[in-house]
DNA sequence: ACATTATATTCTTTTCTAGGAATATTCCTT
DNA sequence: AAGGAATATTCCTAGAAAAGAATATAATGT
């Protein structure tokens, strides 16, 4: 997970990815399409081959990059747990609506405390 | 996405977030947790405060540090647009279950894919 | 007002990481 | 076999970021 975070982090690596978004494509492209130079790209995607973002595919002597699926879905998952922070907070935003809209009926105790 | 990523990267600032999500904490009681020191707990939450990551509610001379929902929703929001890679793959591994599956019933062809 | 508790900040040192430049490797073509 | 294309690797340096240590700030209780 830290591995995957940290090859995200970059920000040329994040182009990358995103580039590949768009299906596997040969470094030489990359270097083009973001104006990075050649062994600069390729050492990143070292990186994120390590991190086993992407994968290669040779073709001559072309290598063709594309992304792998098993990290993005870890992360998927493992933000997933943390789900319920955000309707949490829409649930918090739900009540004061609720508050605001009842203040015309009720009024009520206030105390909030959040556990796992 | 990318300041979120950077944030999230760093082992210690990983350890924290997952701390936090179990609920607000102040910072003492995460530095017993951690086995961290003050002063590093205390810039790592700074780092994560200006992400955005985190926000803080004063009490006494405690403070009280918790999540935000934001970013991680736009994370989320962000790989999800991913969803698509390993989708792909999961219609292969499928295709290869219901393969196997449909034995059963049938004799079919025989094939071997590894993903993940 | 003072000592204490809880946290933040500053300064310094160290470690990690990315970029630049040059070169190596591999495969293709002729 | 030689030349050329595509990519990887190495070495070096520079800049960012994290840890360590010491100190500052703020609120509390006495």
């Amino acid at each position: 997970m830290i591995e995957t975070l940290q090859a995200l982090a970059e920000p040329n690596r994040f182009q990358i990815v995103e580039l590949l978004r768009g299906g596997p494509r040969p470094v030489g492209e990359m270097v083009e399409r973001l104006g990075l130079r050649q062994p600069q790209v390729s050492k990143h995607l070292r990186v994120l081959s390590e991190a086993g973002l992407v994968d290669v595919r040779v073709d001559a002597q072309r290598r063709i990059y594309g992304l792998r699926a098993a990290p993005l879905r870890e992360l998927e998952q493992w933000i997933g747990r943390y789900r319920r922070i955000w309707e949490a907070s829409f649930q918090q935003l739900d009540a004061v609506l609720e508050e605001l809209k009842a203040k015309e009926k009720k009024r009520g105790s206030k105390k909030r405390k959040s556990a796992d």
